[in-house]
DNA sequence: TATCGGCTGGGCAGTCTGTACAGCGATATG
DNA sequence: CATATCGCTGTACAGACTGCCCAGCCGATA
């Protein structure tokens, strides 16, 4: 469950080039292959990488916008809306947040015109009683795991 | 840009299993080896496929408590405050929404307590007028963008 | 001291990748 | 209508990698 310094230099080194394989790993890191083969097994299984599936970007499909909707639920209503949340390929997420019923959801659209489509077949459910949209202008910081790696792998050293 | 129905399939394969190799993927799609070739690199090329990084899961890394922090930030301070929120490795997204100096930020601690050590070093930071927190609970619908792609797949079929 | 787990270095067979080439059908172009 | 272009197919070859196995070494632990 914690990694150590080798296991995260594995993860960066991943991260950085996804198509090196093991052996040359094994060469960058400088330890043998069957260490490498070892670790990455182990990080598999204790679930630390989920997995190398493509990493696809809305925009580049047609969906340069992203909003995030703040959806107010009705008692009770939770799993019914989740259900329907679901079934819309626009909603990428789906989180609930502390908050009387709240649940924070993230959109994609083909357009801010586009995005009222997307937000109509959201918030058409029953048990959804209020929602507020707030549209993603910039991403500073996109989606990253690297600087909480190298921490994690930090704070096991030390020990 | 627009992705046809092999492209999705493609795709959609590869999420389900990251380790097939493209001999694999033209046996299973029915296509000559070079078509998955051509098609991966094209999508590659295209951004549509950022890349195949490992997905990294928080929580097994020892961080299983995710937020979501609101920031106002004063006027002229946005900058400053990207550069400073860039250097917490806890802060995963850091995106600037519709509102008055607003941004969203994803953040993930040890546990509860530890969130507000980590909102503690977000937030003390000039610059930063207000910031409301919201911790989630649940994840009814992890990160996703499959059925985006298979969407995406059957609009530009229809063309 | 004996045992265990992790790392090393080596080897082997099977498979995949990168690359190239010729043929072919559909579409666009003059 | 004739032609150029583009994408897909099927095949080929050399090089490299993977999965798997084993023996030995070493530090930590019982």
């Amino acid at each position: 469950m914690a990694i150590d310094h080798l296991d995260g230099r594995i993860i960066v080194l991943l991260a950085d080039e996804p198509r090196v394989g093991v052996l040359e790993m094994s060469r960058r890191l400088g330890v043998a292959r069957g260490t490498v083969q070892a670790r990455l097994d182990r990080l598999q299984s204790n679930g630390v990488i989920r997995g190398f599936g493509p990493q696809v970007e809305p925009a580049a499909l047609g969906y340069p916008v992203t909003a995030f909707a703040t959806l107010q639920i009705r008692q009770g209503q939770g799993p019914d809306v989740r259900a329907h949340l679901t079934t819309v390929p626009e909603v990428l997420e789906l989180l609930t947040t502390t908050g009387s019923g709240d649940m924070l959801c993230r959109l994609v659209a083909r357009s801010n015109a586009d995005l009222q489509r997307v937000i109509d077949r959201v918030v058409g459910f029953d048990g959804i009683v209020r929602a507020s949209t707030a549209i993603v202008m910039e991403n500073p910081v996109p989606l990253r795991i690297i600087p909480l790696v190298e921490q994690a792998a930090r704070d096991s050293e030390g020990t």
